[in-house]
DNA sequence: GAGCACTGC
């Protein structure tokens, strides 16, 4: 080694200058000056290698971030305080710059310890950490690095700086509950309000008491900095102070319309055109609510703006317009980052693009090149009613904060405009400021299962930023006792503890963890992962019949649980191939992503002993399969009432009727549902054939008839109750009745 | 005879 010309090189070197980046930092009371000096020192002080040319010209750009020139004042903040709150608006450089700042302070690798930045969303984790891995000129998975589900992009004893989905974080906290690894957590886009970061807020809150050493920032894009000040203020009337950095984006000039839109598609339609005849060249984004309404708004642009280059071919240029929502694959959601059509003379007017997009471009993708953005107010939310259980999506008015950020988007390259299709009047008195956070509008039987794992106990007097709705955390306990996750004194038990290691709903880990008594826990895992992936089914609005026919030869008939598992063990036995799922219009992105779950579900049950067994006797197999689905679903059955199709949930009595896309071949007298949707009627999504019996029998303590409302449910069961006492020994599980058996088609 | 705002573990 002493040979290596190079290294003696550098050695020399070092001796001659200021030896050691790092020399005379102490942590956490670091100054901007010695920081700058160390990010222009000739080594890395964290690799000790010389510096790239790329790395200097990388930090000459970051020296020109607006956050960059407070760096002094930020680590002076950082050095007196345990919590600050952040505000930085779009182009500040916040998530880049403000993790670095801390590593330089905090100097997280002289004490084993590492930094955290929380993301919402996955793509950001990873992005962020190789974009931040390349400015500190370190290899990424190495000193820098990112945690995200399926993907640990980090080094254990190497790390120091890490950026990881919120709820990765969480999910650390429940094996980890001071979450000692950690010296700093800084929690970015807290403004989103996911319900990852809300769980992590009320944490962290706590742990900053009992943990003098922890620091945590909260950072966020919009004004709301002064709720999460007072909440993370040390006394009732301090708050935690705010460290502030301005933007940097082009002006957006808002215009409102003079009246009311009583029709937005009409109207995002109307205004799209009229931009494109009036308005200087630039690419236009739209906002609507889903796929339906976008796929129609697109065709009839399409058709509207062909008309006018028919007629006007040298004032109006070409249009293309692109859908754009989650479900879409990949590769045409590509398509949104094409270039605007070219003009179609030499010197014709130029072509232009025009965006039709769900929520999905507020925050998840980013369209460079719109300088025009039309947004009628609207998207569609989820809400949960507590009373019968149910989540729903709704088309509701947008906040304040959401239309400032789509008014934003058109901001990004050179100054835009923002047509709002609804009154100035209405924007100031009409729209809440913020967006309801997540955790006021779902279903929390997760979320509370997280809590009592994270040694939660007292979840109604939790110190939340917002508390939900006393009923809704009365439902999840409920559901959760019902399952034995809780006793009846509400404390976590052990099965509850096995419980939330599942990244899966309660009713779900409940089932896949009882699966093996069963003995068809292969099934069950395959199920579940089935369940845990968007929709498998592929149905072009050209091919409906062809998919429909495809689906049919794929479906078993008593269960649509029991269809998954046939598509998915087909899809095995063509040996994961695409080809097949595509001939058989299935999603072959979907059941990749349900091999990748099951592979994460069957790890976590291997640490936890849960046996993966199966049944060689086929008949007997499936029947056990619907068996086990009770033991997680029976809260979820209906039971059918007269002639009609009409069905009525057990207990809560709410009328259902089996979805369209239903596989089963006839209406069972109960059907076990694994979804209840709300869309022009209540339906029931996902189910299952299963008998009276077997309620009785593996979920007694919830068919406690003496708990039943009157009504021709209870009275079947009482039937069946009585059938059961009569005979000796008990429930019988053997054949059917023949006639049950009988199908109508 | 209909859907699927968007994330995340």
């Amino acid at each position: 080694m002493a040979d290596n010309p190079y290294l003696a090189h550098r050695k020399d070197k070092k001796a001659s200058s200021s030896s050691e980046p790092l020399l005379g930092f102490l942590p956490r009371k670091v100054k901007g000056e010695q920081v700058r000096k160390a990010l222009d020192h000739e080594n890395n002080p964290f690799t000790k290698k010389p510096h790239t040319a790329q790395y200097r010209k990388i930090l000459e750009a970051r020296k020109k971030l607006p956050v960059f020139m407070q760096m002094d004042e930020f680590l002076t903040m950082f050095s007196d305080n345990q919590i600050i709150v952040m505000v930085g608006e779009t182009g500040s450089g916040k998530t880049t710059q403000i993790p670095q700042f801390v590593t330089f302070s905090d100097l997280p690798h002289t004490k084993g310890k590492l930094v955290a930045c929380t993301q919402p969303r996955r793509v950001a984790a990873m992005s962020v950490a190789r974009r931040v891995a390349e400015e500190m000129d370190v290899e990424l998975g190495r000193e820098v690095g990112y945690s995200i589900r399926f993907e640990d992009m980090t080094e254990p004893g190497k790390t120091f700086l890490k950026y990881m989905t919120d709820g990765m974080l969480l999910r650390e906290a429940m094996n980890d509950p001071n979450l000692e690894r950690y010296s700093t957590i800084i929690l970015d886009e807290a403004h989103e309000r996911t319900l990852a970061t809300d769980v992590l807020m009320g944490l962290l809150k706590d742990i900053a008491k009992r943990r003098a050493d922890l620091k945590i920032i909260i950072m966020s894009a919009t004004l709301d900095a002064l709720k999460f000040q007072k909440y993370f203020g040390l006394t009732q009337d301090s708050a935690a102070p705010l460290f502030k950095v301005p933007g940097r984006t082009h002006p957006v000039e808002v215009f409102y319309t003079q009246e009311p839109e009583p029709d937005y598609v009409e109207a995002a339609i109307r205004t799209v055109l009229m931009i494109h005849r009036a308005e200087d060249p630039g690419d236009i984004l739209v906002f609507l609510t889903g796929e339906e309404e976008i796929e129609d708004a697109c065709k009839k642009i399409k058709l509207e703006a062909d008309d006018l280059v028919n007629q006007d071919p040298d004032s109006v240029g070409p249009l293309v317009c692109i859908p754009l929502y989650s479900s879409l694959p990949p590769q045409q959601q590509q398509r949104i980052f094409d270039p605007a059509p070219s003009a179609i003379s030499p010197s014709g007017p130029p072509g232009r693009k025009v965006v039709v997009s769900t929520n999905i471009a507020e925050t998840s993708l980013t369209i460079d090149g719109i300088v025009y953005v039309v947004d009628p107010g609207f998207s569609k939310q989820k809400v949960y009613n507590p009373r019968i259980r149910v989540e729903s999506l709704l088309v509701s008015p947008i906040s304040k904060a959401s239309a400032q950020q789509r008014a934003g988007r058109a901001g990004r390259t050179r100054p835009g405009k923002c047509f709002r299709l609804y009154t100035e009047k209405d924007f100031m008195g009409e729209l809440e400021e913020q967006t309801y956070p997540e955790i006021l509008r779902c279903n929390l039987s997760n979320t509370v299962l997280e809590l009592l794992k994270l040694g939660i106990k007292d979840l109604v007097r939790f110190d939340y930023v917002d508390a939900p709705a006393p009923e809704t955390l009365m439902r999840a306990l409920e559901l959760l006792n019902y399952l034995a996750a809780l006793d009846d004194e509400g404390n976590i038990t052990a099965l509850g503890r096995i419980m939330a290691e599942f990244p899966l709903d309660p009713q779900l880990a409940k089932m896949l963890i009882a699966s093996p008594e069963f003995k068809c826990s292969n099934e069950i895992l395959t199920i579940t992962a089935m369940l845990s992936v968007p929709n498998i089914w592929v149905r072009p609005a050209n091919a409906r019949r062809e998919a429909d026919e495809a689906k049919a030869l794929l479906s078993v008939p008593d269960s649509d649980h029991l269809t998954l598992l046939n598509v998915y063990n087909q899809y095995y036995q063509n040996k994961y191939d695409k080809n097949w799922a595509w001939q058989n219009y299935v999603s072959g992105r979907a059941l990749a992503q349900a091999e990748n779950v099951r592979d994460q579900l069957q790890r976590t049950m291997e640490r936890f002993e849960i046996e993966l067994v199966s049944l060689s006797d086929e008949k007997k197999l499936y029947q056990n399969v619907r068996k086990a689905l009770v033991i997680g679903f029976f809260m979820q059955v209906a039971h059918k009432e007269g002639e009609k199709g009409s069905y009525l949930t057990v207990k809560d009595n709410q009328n259902v009727a089996l979805h369209p896309s239903c596989g089963l071949d006839s209406q069972p007298e109960w059907v076990l549902f694994n979804e209840f949707v709300l869309t022009k009627r209540p339906y029931i999504r996902t189910n299952t054939d299963v008998r009276g019996e077997w309620l009785l029998e593996l979920a007694s303590q919830y068919y406690d008839l003496s708990s039943f409302p009157d009504g021709e449910t209870k009275r079947t069961l009482q039937r069946i109750a009585k059938k059961r006492d009569g005979k000796a020994g008990g429930v019988s599980n053997g054949g059917e009745p023949a006639s049950k058996k009988q199908r109508k088609k």
